[in-house]
DNA sequence: TTGCTCCTCACGTCACGTGAGGTGGC
DNA sequence: TTGCTCCTCACGTCACGTGAGGTGGC
């Protein structure tokens, strides 16, 4: 059994972050104490905490992950992570074009600069 | 003088919009009815909604978006574009690292499938 | 009188960060 | 008694979308 500052700092997340995750239903404490409201974990609990960062870290939503966690066939998650890759490809694309016309001001600006170096 | 849902219909941005855009100082009605509480744009405003729109679309928030129009010195709007650029970058090189460990998972899973076809 | 337009709240979004105010155990 | 840890609210974030409830002018 482990205080919630010990078991966030085994699995390197905010105190705050494991009472938002019990609180949307995605990682409960093994144990609350009745009369102080004490949280505590078990290092049997790593691991899920462990996935549910993994996923994050893929871009899933928490909401996502609930979904995935309680129990998916190959094939739907499969699905899940070809949705998630298109996204992602899609994110990218949308930023490239910002990127590039940022780039194409940032020009603008340096002729213009040019420019008035002349004048 | 035009009443919001003209003036939005001709900025292409919902009434909302223009509403919030007042509320954070960034385009004021030229007009407001004392009585009825009524905004009236100008279609001399457009231009100002269309250069938000623009740096929206370059990815600044309202906030710096403010900090532009109320006038800087080309030096200054360089350094900023220069700083939407890094961001930009960044955020694609992250999206791709993300994309790219998507993919990964997608190939376990696919290699899984063909050896449990073999199981 | 019935529509239509416009108005002002105010909640909801997503995943927490950050106090505020208070309590049990060493 | 003083720290330290933990707890429960609850506001703030960013840029609006979306009702709810109400009002003036054709």
């Amino acid at each position: 059994m482990l205080k919630i500052s010990d078991f966030s700092r085994l699995g390197r997340v905010s105190i705050r972050m494991l009472r938002h995750y019990e609180m949307v239903g995605l990682l409960a404490p093994t144990h609350v104490d009745q009369a102080t409201g004490y949280r505590f974990y078990s290092v049997a609990q790593l691991p899920r905490l462990n996935r549910i960062l993994a996923l994050k870290d893929l871009g899933f939503s928490l909401e996502q992950i609930e979904v995935v966690l309680r129990g998916l066939t190959l094939d739907q998650l499969h699905g899940m992570l070809k949705l998630r890759h298109a996204e992602a490809e899609q994110q990218i694309a949308q930023e490239q074009g910002r990127l590039a016309r940022i780039a194409t001001r940032l020009r603008q600006i340096e002729s213009e600069n040019t420019m008035s170096n002349y004048d």
